[in-house]
This record gives C-alpha cells, sequence and structure tokens, in this order.
DNA sequence: ACGGGAGTTGTTGTA
DNA sequence: GTACAACAACTCCCG
C-alpha cells in the first residue's frame, strides 16, 4: 500500500492546519496510509543558534500533538533523523507518493534542506504539496503588494481539528530513529522557571486568558518588565512552534473587538480594552513583515541588511565586556536584572529586549551576531526572521531605522522607579534603597556598607561610563551611515524591505508639505 | 518604538 | 489686577 507523509515542522497543531486536511483527503480518497512525521535534525542541532531549552519545548509540543492524533486513531513519529534519509527508505519500502507540509521560514540550514528535498522529490517523483506559513509570502519581489496579500491570507476561514485520521502504516524500520534522550545528544535539560505548558490545547487557553482578562491593560503595561510579564500575552513560544495559527490569534482577537463594542453600547466600560487590542494587533502584522524580511533575505542573521554600514562600524568582541553582558553582571542594575530573568525564565517583555540588544551595540560596541546569538539561544520563543531583524534595527545595521539608543539607567527609572524588579531578580542589590538602585556605584562607603552591597566585590562596578560610551556610539553609528555609498545602500534595503506604513507625523501636515521617503535622507524611513 | 538639550508654552507663587 | 521668576510639560532637533 502506498503511503503519504504529512511533515509536521513548525506547525504542532491540529486546528487550522490545511496541510493535515489535504493530506487526510488525498490519502482517504486513494487509499493510501498517512504517516505523520515530526523531526529532530543533527543538522538543526549544530546550529549555533539552537540551545537546550528550544529542544525541550518543542519535544513537550510535539508529544502533546502525538497524545491528540492518538485521541484521534494516528500517532507521531518524532525521529532524531535527516528527513531526506527518512524520505528515501520510505520511497524504498511503502512507496511514498506525497508529502503534506506547510511552507518553513528560517535561517539557511532549514533552507537548504528544502531545497535539497524539492530536487528529491522532483527526481523519485513524490509531490510534495507545501501551503503557505501565516503572512509569509514566497516569492515577493518588493514590500508594495505585501500587506494586503497578508491581510488576505488572515482573513481565511478557520479550519477545525479533524475528527478521525486515517491510521499510520506499520513501519518497524522507523525505529532507528527513534529520538534518544536530549541529554545524550549534547543538550542536558535547563529547566526554566514558570515555563508555560507546552501543546496546543494550552496555546488556546493562553489566547482566552489574554482577551478575556489579562490583555486589558496591554498597551500601558507592556513596556515595563514588572507588568508585562502578566499583561502581555505570552502566546510568542507556541506562535514559533505553531501550536496556534497567527490566523486564528487574529481572528479570535477581532472577535473579542465586536465583542467588546458591543458591550461598549450597553454602556460597559472598554476605554482600555479597545486601545489595548488595537496594539495586539498591529504587532501580530509586524510579526509577519518581520518574518517576512527572513524570507527575502535567507542570510539575514550572517549579513547586516546594509552591509556597507556594518563594515564601517567594526565592532570586537572583547571578552570581559561580553562576558559581563551576557551573564548578567555589567554593574548596570536594570540590565543584569532583565538579562537573569531572560536567563531563568526564558522570556522578558519586547522593550527590554530591544534595550539588551542596544546597549549591547552602542554603549558596549560589541558585534551583532555574537550577541545576537546569545540571545537567540535564551529566547524560549526564538524565531529565526523576527530576531534577526530586531538584531539588525537594534544594532543600527539596516540604514533604514533611526537609531535607538537606550540608556539603562533611564530605562530603569522610567520602567522601574522604586526598584523592585531589580532586587528581585539581583539579590546583591536587595538592600540598596530606591534612591541608589539604578546608580548603586554613586553610593558612598558608609551607605554601601548599610545596604551591604560593596561596588566590587558584592556587586560589579559598571564596565564602562554609561552616558560617554552610548554617545560615542551613537555618533560613530551616524558616521558610518552618513557614507555615500552606504546610502545609496539604504536606498534599496528600504525598496526591498521597508514598511510602507510611513513616518508616524504627529498632526502638523503644513510647510514641509508632502516629502515622499527619500532615499538621500535615510533617517525619514521607519519601521 | 532613543536620549538630551534647547526652545516654547503653561502654571503657580509672590510681591 | 499685574509683573515676573521658577518650574513643569511639551515640542523640535540632532547625534
Amino acid at each position: 500500500m502506498a503511503t503519504e507523509v504529512i511533515w509536521f515542522k513548525r506547525d504542532l497543531r491540529l486546528r487550522d492546519h490545511p496541510p493535515l486536511l489535504q493530506a487526510i483527503d488525498s490519502a482517504g480518497l486513494s487509499g493510501q496510509s498517512l504517516l505523520p512525521l515530526f523531526f529532530v535534525e543533527p543538522e538543526r542541532l549544530k546550529q549555533p543558534d539552537t540551545s537546550e531549552i528550544h529542544l525541550h519545548w518543542e519535544l513537550d509540543c510535539a508529544r502533546a500533538l502525538d497524545r491528540e492524533l492518538q485521541r484521534r486513531g494516528s500517532r507521531l513519529w518524532i525521529l532524531h533523523a535527516d528527513p531526506l534519509e527518512v524520505f528515501q527508505l520510505l520511497h524504498e519500502t511503502v512507496e511514498l507518493t506525497a508529502l503534506h507540509s506547510h511552507e518553513e521560514t528560517g535561517t539557511d540550514w532549514s533552507f537548504q534542506r528544502d531545497r535539497a528535498v524539492q530536487k528529491w522529490c522532483r527526481k523519485m517523483g513524490v509531490d510534495w504539496h507545501e501551503t503557505p506559513s501565516n503572512g509569509v509570502v514566497r516569492r515577493l519581489k518588493g514590500r508594495d503588494a505585501w500587506k494586503s496579500a497578508r491581510d488576505r491570507r488572515m482573513r481565511q476561514v478557520l479550519a477545525d481539528a479533524p475528527e478521525l485520521i486515517p491510521a499510520p502504516p506499520e513501519i518497524p524500520s522507523l525505529d532507528q530513529w527513534s529520538c534518544p534522550d536530549l541529554s545524550s545528544l549534547g543538550f542536558p535539560e535547563r529547566p526554566l522557571r514558570d515555563r508555560p505548558d507546552p501543546g496546543e490545547s494550552s496555546a488556546q487557553d493562553v489566547l482566552n486568558g489574554f482577551l478575556e482578562e489579562r490583555g486589558e491593560p496591554y498597551r500601558y503595561a507592556m513596556s515595563s518588565p514588572l507588568s508585562g510579564s502578566y499583561h502581555c500575552s505570552r502566546l510568542a513560544p507556541y506562535l514559533a512552534l505553531g501550536c496556534l495559527s497567527l490566523r486564528r490569534v487574529v481572528q479570535q482577537t477581532q472577535q473579542r473587538e465586536k465583542q467588546l463594542k458591543s458591550l461598549r453600547q450597553e454602556g460597559r466600560d472598554t476605554q482600555r480594552w479597545l486601545p489595548s487590542l488595537s496594539s495586539f494587533k498591529s504587532r501580530l502584522a509586524w510579526h509577519c513583515h518581520f518574518m517576512q524580511k527572513l524570507e527575502m533575505e535567507p542570510d539575514l542573521d550572517v549579513v547586516a541588511q546594509n552591509p556597507v554600514i556594518d563594515a564601517r562600524m567594526p565592532r570586537p568582541l572583547v571578552e570581559d565586556k561580553f562576558q559581563a553582558w551576557s551573564t548578567g553582571n555589567t554593574g548596570w542594575p536594570f540590565l543584569d536584572a532583565c538579562m537573569r530573568q531572560l536567563h531563568a525564565t526564558g522570556w522578558i517583555n519586547f522593550r527590554m529586549r530591544a534595550m539588551l540588544m542596544s546597549v549591547a551595540s552602542y554603549t558596549l560596541w560589541l558585534p551583532w551576531r555574537e550577541t545576537g546569538l546569545h540571545l537567540a539561544r535564551l529566547f524560549l520563543d526564538y524565531e529565526p526572521g523576527i530576531h534577526w531583524s530586531q538584531v539588525g534595527m537594534q544594532s543600527g545595521t539596516t540604514g533604514i531605522n533611526t537609531v535607538r539608543a537606550y540608556s539603562v539607567t533611564k530605562q530603569g527609572r522610567d520602567q522601574d522607579p522604586e526598584g523592585d524588579y531589580i532586587r528581585r531578580w539581583v539579590p546583591e542589590l536587595a538592600r540598596v534603597p530606591a534612591e541608589s538602585i539604578h546608580e548603586p556605584w554613586k553610593m558612598d562607603k558608609a551607605e554601601q556598607e548599610r545596604s551591604q552591597c560593596r561596588i566590587g566585590s558584592d556587586y560589579p562596578a559598571p564596565l564602562v561610563d554609561e552616558g560617554k560610551a552610548r554617545k560615542e556610539g551613537v555618533s560613530k553609528t551616524y558616521a558610518a551611515r552618513r557614507d555615500p555609498e552606504a546610502r545609496k545602500k539604504s536606498q534599496e534595503v528600504f525598496q526591498k524591505h521597508g514598511s510602507r506604513k510611513g513616518p508616524t507625523r504627529r498632526r502638523k501636515p503644513a510647510q514641509k508639505s508632502s516629502q515622499a521617503p527619500d532615499a538621500d535622507q535615510p533617517g525619514l524611513f521607519q519601521e
């Protein structure tokens, strides 16, 4: 009997999964058996952006999917193997006729793997049916047509989970690839504090909790790590693995908006909800926008979007700076607290991610590739397209975004005025009073004694003078951008990748009149 | 969705 | 009531 494969990649769910439905139809019609596969790929394990927390999260979500499949008469094979090798064996033993999967947008190794699979399929006469994922449009030339294509995609009807899935074939030879314990593959488990529950139904619970309850003050609460951990959606780890489809999140948010508007008619207070959901929707759109960049620029993680600018500001990997930054021992309390929360939980809110990257790039002048890899490994929700786009923006290497150099002390005072967040994550500072918590190095000897925090022994002195170093970094960046070659390249980057939303001008349409984005002034381009 | 300085407008307290 | 300093709040600009 011939066999078709449903290849689960970063789409570990049963609902709103067109390739799965298509596979069930196709296999059912021709009386073939259907084999659900998921791979832990050896090539993937070699990548520098892969970490133990990703793999454990992924395996747990895959196991949750397996349980759901078993409930419907099938199961999931979780294989430690190169997909091509497995397909080859299936072709030889059970007459593989078709593959069904979503399109994947990843870094080079997955791109090359997909090319190899495609080539093999052509040669062997196997049909590979690929369905687009979330808002990413394959083979897109420029950005002009993107937004409408993405919105169309988000409006497609959501499919239910299939009730019954054809029983899988017996293929004992697959057992040779059954996935061993990850620690034997060199990835010993690193337990995370407050790790989310894996799987599709947990993802749905988190979404419901956000839309019903937690999201009300989202717009105002997301910027601070204190309030953000509760009021942000916390969907990213699920979206990264496709436990939920982005389309479902968009559509459920729209439904909730409708409901809130009718509640408003009844006189209920929806003051905070509606602006919050509107911010949330715009972030869901940015999610797709940034993934699209990697789709169109598969080497986004190794080559800066504007290589001319990048080449004009070489940043050396100074070991002690990198060490201090990456472990949360810079001597800047707020930054250290953020980095330590990230280590412990695999999560930090978006604004603080930007700060971590920006301080590494401007104030510490560290190379984005290494700092970006470090963060990639720490984010439980690592999504390559979003991550490397953000790394580019926060390191000033795109040329199309305004330079945003965050100040740790200012952010600390703005987001954590009393220092409660700092004390929670940096116990060395537990007894430092609010007046000194953001700049403990300014305490005199007596104050250091009183707060049991001697600078230089209990807690490090700051790596560099922040004010001075930050300014230097920013002006070096502007100098690199001013170069005519760099500007020319920025114009090209904008043509290909820039958001067509335009700068967010605050009223006053007079005077300067309609000045279209001008390539000679890259500073005008906003994302 | 940067930060800091300069300039502008608005508010309050005092003589 | 008026004049004005002191200061907060906003806007604009530049690196």
